[in-house]
DNA sequence: ACGGGTTATGTCGTATTACGCTATAGTATT
DNA sequence: AATACTATAGCGTAATACGACATAACCCGT
């Protein structure tokens, strides 16, 4: 209850703009626009995440430490001083292993149904 | 873009209680009191939707079309005159299909990335 | 038949989430 | 130095979620 010690699956379901920026964390290091880009990516261009969903949401995870700030950055060269990188935290890791879960189980189950319901209406 | 002849697709990724309802309603048709009780069952209770989010969320279901109110009523015996049996409709079978295939492969991949992160850190 | 608990639908207000628009500015290319 | 692209951020609004409340039918024991 306190704010150490919380259990990842009082944060599920998750919202989809979180769990798709902690996913695209998940394959490293990235700034605010990189993550833009890599949530194309991840959902095969399905979902192009605007601005004022990726930087409101961020704000929201660094306040829940799901994710946090990075001071780390590329070679001077490669850089851009505006970026601010961000690192998916412990809790960030827990909760999307959660959220996976959570989501497999309900695909499974949705798979399991339409099959029933299909051999039903076809027998 | 008509009314007629839209993607399953365009209306993904749906409402976590979009999902949930037409989920509920794969596995027969219900009245919403029912629905409610079945969203908990297939969420193993870590799901419990309030009348708010139900209602609210069946009617704008009934507008895109996804549910459709259904006529017929079991036995008069076990009827309840209050009760309202919603269905599911073919185009809900389809987005129910299209929203368990988006979280499946989305759940696959994090899984894929938090193996390789996992393997990389205890290297 | 009455009272109380449960079933059942629905609205309202509010909090959270989502997202486009706009602003601002650094970076790269020509 | 002009232009396009990269990058962050705030603002306002729409969509979603949800508890609180209201209302009423149903069921069961007495």
């Amino acid at each position: 209850m306190t704010l150490t010690n919380r259990s990842p699956a009082d944060l599920l379901p998750l919202p989809v703009a979180q769990f798709l920026i902690l996913l695209a964390l998940a394959t490293g290091d990235k700034h605010g626009y990189a993550i833009m880009r890599e949530v194309e990516v991840l959902t095969k261009g399905s979902v192009a995440m605007g601005p004022g969903t990726l930087y409101g949401t961020v704000k929201k995870m660094l306040k829940a430490a799901l994710v946090e700030e990075s001071a780390e950055r590329p070679d001077p060269k490669l850089d851009d001083q505006r970026r601010r990188y961000y690192r998916i935290t412990g809790l960030g890791g827990r909760v999307l292993d959660a959220e996976a879960n959570r989501m497999e189980q309900l695909a499974v189950t949705a798979r399991l149904i339409q099959t029933t319901a299909t051999r039903e209406s076809s027998a």
